[in-house]
DNA sequence: TGAACACATGTTGTATACAATTTTGCCAAC
DNA sequence: GTTGGCAAAATTGTATACAACATGTGTTCA
């Protein structure tokens, strides 16, 4: 911790964020866990104003939680709170969705997107899908959300979408692991990109209602799979910021 | 600035932030101005330290935009972005009233309720309706709107939810002056009491679905009549957090 | 007269010192 | 053995000093 990458062109608040975030997340500091703001000037290298500039962001991001009589601690969540927060996203998303199809997008809009969606195509053909493979697919369907999300032309909107994003098991990845962590992981992968290709359709016909209805429809997929995936458990340990959840164990 | 009260019992970081946040609603500052730390320091009384948490914390929340180079301006919005956040915090309601049905709730949770709209319904008899009874009227939606986000039992929704609602003319409030600022004010806030109605029976009868399509109609009318008002400029003076506005002038 | 450079000024990012509050451990009393 | 209280230690909230950076202005040269 002597010698880290001080590089000068981050201010130390964004970094000391940055690593607290991953020791958050990689399970370092265990939900309910206090944090030790000397501790982490520590474990950081920053002083403490620019650490407790990170904690006080990390609490609103949403990963941290005020304690009454000073401090913070990682957030605990129940299972529920995850699936609740797939189905949050998916709904904004939905939004997201109606708007641009309301709004009216050009061609030349949608064009990313159906490349996006050609690319994902061709991982998807191979059904033992390669563990390459699949972290390519994770990466395209991160960047059709992100693209579908920019297409509302909505500032709030896309703000508040990736605020419900900094929530690591609400984030596109979140979407796919629920998606995939389920035996007819495949089948489930092809329904998920029909429902991709259905929305660009209803968004290109300015249909905005159809286009939120098959977000919302895409979600609740989502949020049924990773509902049996906790129950069956199986591959849960693929799912993004696992190390904040209260109880694996039901 | 120099004798204020020193309410030992918050810290000088909330008592900074509300003190700004103030200062930033009531067009104390304008948007796209930027905030001096120095200022700041002089007309909250806390040093630069809280001073500088209550920035970071106003940004979090929306009212503040990070400058590049350093320090923080306040945000401007577009009358657009405040249509958006309408329809977005109804959207989001709409999820609320959808767990709470799939939930389940008791008959004694949706007392509360109840009782609520019976007094509502006693304010808005009145077809001229008093200064008086109107700022009632503004408490009890909003009283009821936070009643119902409590009903879905699910942390994070509600969460997101009040952060949705600082922006202020997303709040409740903001939602009946929407629905007030018109020339048939009295019969929108008669169709909006009776959508309140149909939402709680949804619920009581386990009919998510309905009751997600009836807040989202709910959201979608008070979106519309603030494009409508905003277009007439007719008691828009009422939107809260008009300060905030770009340009009032289209 | 205009543009460019240098300097001065003000502002923010960071570090650290201080004070107050909370927490913890220990000892005594019931 | 348990509980209450007291004291010490640790931790957080606050203030301020310092350093790096950006900005604006004035002067000088083309």
């Amino acid at each position: 911790m002597a010698e880290r990458d001080m590089d000068r062109s981050v201010s130390q608040t964004v970094r000391a964020q940055l690593t607290l975030r991953d020791m958050i997340l990689s399970g370092g500091l265990r939900p309910g866990e206090r944090i030790s703001e000397l501790q982490a000037v520590e474990t950081t290298g920053a002083s403490r104003t620019p650490v407790r500039m990170a904690l006080v962001r990390l609490e609103e991001e949403g990963l941290l939680e005020a304690i009454p009589s000073g401090g913070f601690m990682v957030k605990a969540f129940s299972e529920r709170d995850i699936v609740d927060a797939i189905e949050m996203r998916g709904t904004l998303e939905g939004l997201a969705a109606r708007f641009a199809a309301e709004r009216g997008v050009s061609v030349r809009d949608l064009e990313p997107l159906k490349e996006c969606l050609d690319e994902i195509d061709g991982l998807v053909r191979q059904d033992p899908i390669s563990v390459d493979a699949f972290s390519a697919y994770v990466a395209l369907n991160a960047r059709f959300h992100a693209l579908l999300t920019e297409l509302s032309r909505s500032p709030p909107l896309i703000r508040q979408i990736d605020r419900a994003s900094a929530l690591p098991f609400a984030s596109p990845s979140g979407f796919v692991m629920a998606q995939s962590a389920l035996p007819e992981a495949h089948q489930i992968l092809l329904i998920a990109q029909d429902q991709h290709r259905v929305v660009i359709d209803a968004i290109e016909n300015r249909e905005g209602a159809r286009a939120e209805a098959i977000m919302r429809e895409h979600a609740r997929l989502a949020a049924r799979n990773l509902r049996l995936a906790l129950r069956n458990k199986t591959h849960i340990d693929l799912l993004p910021g696992l190390a904040l959840i209260k109880t694996v164990a039901d």
